[in-house]
DNA sequence: GTAGAACAGTTTTTT
DNA sequence: ACTGTTCTAC
């Protein structure tokens, strides 16, 4: 009798796990508490539907991040390997990211709704440049109360489309402050919804609207649907209403969906994410079988005992309670410290100590609410040469020097882009945003750059601008040179306007040669632009590529961009309220619980070690002649009754001190294109 | 109209 | 500390 290999692997499993990884056809929700084999029961279950039979490329798996997807298939292949000859399930399986997924099936289908296929995409930045241009344009600006700035205007614009939710009640509810401003925002995003058009381009919303509008379409949208056999959507909790119903539209009765989550993990409300989703899967899909998962093989008893003590102070949720069988380890340490300066000093003093004992710097991360929160650790790594790498935050594509170059490449793929070509031509001397839109007009008319021929910049350009013509007409033609000579040739171009431009000049361009080898990769320029807006890296190092096996390096990380990974040991820093939660998040009850799982999530990531640390002093400007600090407050989220689960040590005399001073607060496509123009009439 | 300086207001998390 | 706005000199 042949031993299924199935059969085999599935012995690795708890029994909520196999009952989830062989479930049918049904819908099924997996609530997975942290560290209970999510991945691996995930992993399980795309290479059981394909020893069931379901051709892999049938199967399209959704993840938060194209990184994740990437391990989970790598996995299905280690599962598969000697199975029924699938090897190649990762490069057959469809995965990625709801934005990436949508950008393939547009680019293949978006033609039956009318999207021109070449469409290019604006990132959150490019949003929010032609929002200000539009803002100046319609005459938003002046008044006599301020007309919010452009973050906020593509931010409530991005949570209306997200949420599906009206201009009105989104203002009501999320953006009290700017309800005086509701109809200048109406006609601001309805000339933005037209200029997009105009521009052949979306946004990261419109992708997912036009992925919609696909689906929704009767001719398209059986086709699309057709597709897939399976769907399997990981982090769930937070996926956002127009996601939710995108899956509706691909699996309509939920046969053949799979979402993955935990509630306890809500932590992109801020996105328009909403627990809703998960919470009302079984009332959306009445077919649908739950399966939790409780049983943790991530986390030793001690620690959980404190991560459940803090997520049990939560208001709502799915009540349930983690248990681990591994043995009972060190109980996790709360550490106060006198200021930043020490507690830098003792993470990197125990960071150093478990590395001689063994652990690589790469099983140890130290977690932080805001990007900032790391600045002193980085000084203080880079002046000890302690490698590490840092994620979340400000990222590769945000400096300054490679938007500019990227403006240069999405030019040429689309000549209609006016955002990218006012960056472009606001570079040469003596133009600025008048001047570029004059010279620009023509080509967005015409999408082709003809002419710029014959046109007459100011005598300060004049120099230049031969030369960014011909390489404008060059480089966008059909038969234009190979990407990364494309690359090369812009460089040339940008480098002594870059050096007139910025400081660190020699990094800069150092950026952008990394950026000329990374293009290689890569078959076109239209795949290069969207694959860096959709999944940008996030660091130089990232974009040169993986790191090697030998390399080591501490991870200091944001908790948001800390998701889903886990460590040994597990450093929290800046536990303080008014950094966490943050000082900004502390308005509604929502806001407070959904900082209470971003604390859970940081505590939730460690296998066998966690630390707290709180920096009693906090200095609210840099530390000079009289440096201003008060004294900080642990975060809420560590009462009494949960401190109990940790053990507590005060690192210094005056942190130990009861009378300490007291505490201050540290501060306060046409038919989709007319419904998303008629949002806002 | 552009560019740079001076000033004012705000300050998170990310596809 | 940084971003965005306003003012002024070209």
């Amino acid at each position: 009798m042949r031993l299924s290999w199935a059969a085999v692997r599935l012995d690795a499993l708890d029994e909520r796990q196999r009952e989830a990884v062989e479930h049918g056809d049904e819908p099924l929700l997996i609530v997975a508490g942290a560290g209970t084999g999510k991945t691996t029961t995930l992993a399980h279950r795309v290479a059981h539907l394909i020893e069931r039979g379901i051709r892999p490329e049938r199967i399209l798996l959704v993840t938060f991040a194209r990184r994740a997807a990437a391990e989970l298939l790598r996995r299905v292949d280690g599962l598969l390997r000697g199975g029924p000859g699938e090897r190649t399930a990762s490069a057959r399986v469809w995965g990625g990211t709801f934005h990436a997924v949508a950008t393939r099936l547009l680019r293949l289908h978006g033609e039956q709704i009318g999207l021109h296929p070449s469409f290019t995409i604006h990132d959150r930045a490019d949003s929010e440049d032609l929002l200000d241009v539009l803002r100046a344009e319609l005459d938003l600006g002046r008044g006599d109360r301020r007309f919010p700035r452009k973050a906020t205007c593509a931010d409530i614009y991005s949570r209306c489309v997200n949420a599906r939710e009206p201009l009105a009640e989104m203002l009501d509810r999320a953006f009290p402050w700017c309800k005086e401003h509701a109809d200048g925002l109406k006609l601001l995003f309805r000339t933005y919804t037209d200029r997009k058009a105009e521009q052949r381009v979306l946004d990261f919303d419109d992708l997912l609207v036009f992925l919609d509008g696909l689906l929704a379409d009767p001719a398209a949208g059986p086709l699309v649907r057709g597709r897939f056999d399976a769907v399997l959507v990981d982090e769930y909790q937070d996926t956002n209403a127009l996601q939710a119903d995108l899956l509706e539209r691909l699996r309509p009765s939920g046969r053949g969906l799979t979402v993955v989550g935990d509630d306890a993990q809500a932590i992109y409300s801020f996105r328009a994410a909403t627990v809703r989703n998960i919470l009302d899967f079984p009332q959306r899909y009445p077919a649908a079988r739950s399966v939790v998962l409780t049983q943790s093989f991530r986390t030793t008893p001690a620690l959980l005992e404190a991560t459940n003590r803090v997520i049990a102070q939560a208001r709502e949720r799915h009540a349930k309670e983690l248990w681990s069988a591994r043995p009972d380890g060190e109980r996790p340490e709360l550490v106060t410290c006198r200021d930043e300066e020490q507690q830098t000093e003792l993470v990197i003093a125990r960071v150093l100590e478990r590395r001689e004992q063994g652990m690589d710097l790469r099983r140890q991360a130290v977690l932080f609410r805001t990007s900032h929160h790391s600045a002193q650790l980085e000084i203080e790594l880079g002046r000890r040469g302690i490698p590490f790498r840092k994620y979340g935050g400000l990222r590769f594509l945000e400096a300054a020097h490679v938007r500019d170059l990227l403006a240069f490449l999405r030019l040429l793929e689309n000549p209609r882009d006016l955002v990218a070509g006012t960056r472009v031509l606001s570079l040469l001397p003596g133009i600025g945003p008048r001047i570029a839109r004059a010279l620009l007009d023509p080509v967005v008319a015409q999408g082709a750059f003809a002419p710029w021929r014959a046109a007459r910049p100011p005598a300060a350009a004049a120099a230049r601008w031969p030369a960014l013509v011909e390489l404008c007409e060059e480089l966008s033609a059909p038969s234009g040179p190979a990407l990364p000579v494309q690359v090369h040739r812009v460089r040339d171009f940008y480098a002594p306007l870059c050096e007139a431009r910025y400081d660190h000049v020699e990094a800069r361009l150092r950026d952008l040669e990394q950026l000329e080898q990374a293009a290689a990769a890569f078959t076109d320029r239209a795949t290069l632009l969207a694959e860096l807006t959709l999944e940008p890296p996030r660091s130089t190092q990232e974009l040169a590529g993986p790191p090697s096996l030998d390399d080591d390096y501490l991870v200091l990380s944001t908790i948001h961009s800390a998701k889903g990974l886990e460590f040994d040991a597990t450093y929290v820093i800046h536990a303080a309220d008014g950094n966490i939660p943050s000082d900004l998040s502390t308005g509604r009850p929502e806001e407070i619980d959904e900082e209470l799982r971003l604390f859970y999530v940081a505590l939730s990531r460690a296998r066998d070690h966690l630390a707290v640390y709180f920096p009693l002093r906090w200095y609210d400007r840099p530390a000079g002649v009289g440096g201003r600090h008060s004294y900080a407050q642990l975060t809420r989220f560590l009462p009494p009754d949960v401190r109990a689960a940790f053990d507590e040590r005060a690192a210094s005399p005056e942190a130990a001190r009861a009378d300490a001073p007291p505490a201050v607060e540290s501060g306060a496509s046409a038919a989709i294109r007319k419904r998303m123009h008629d949002l806002w009439s």
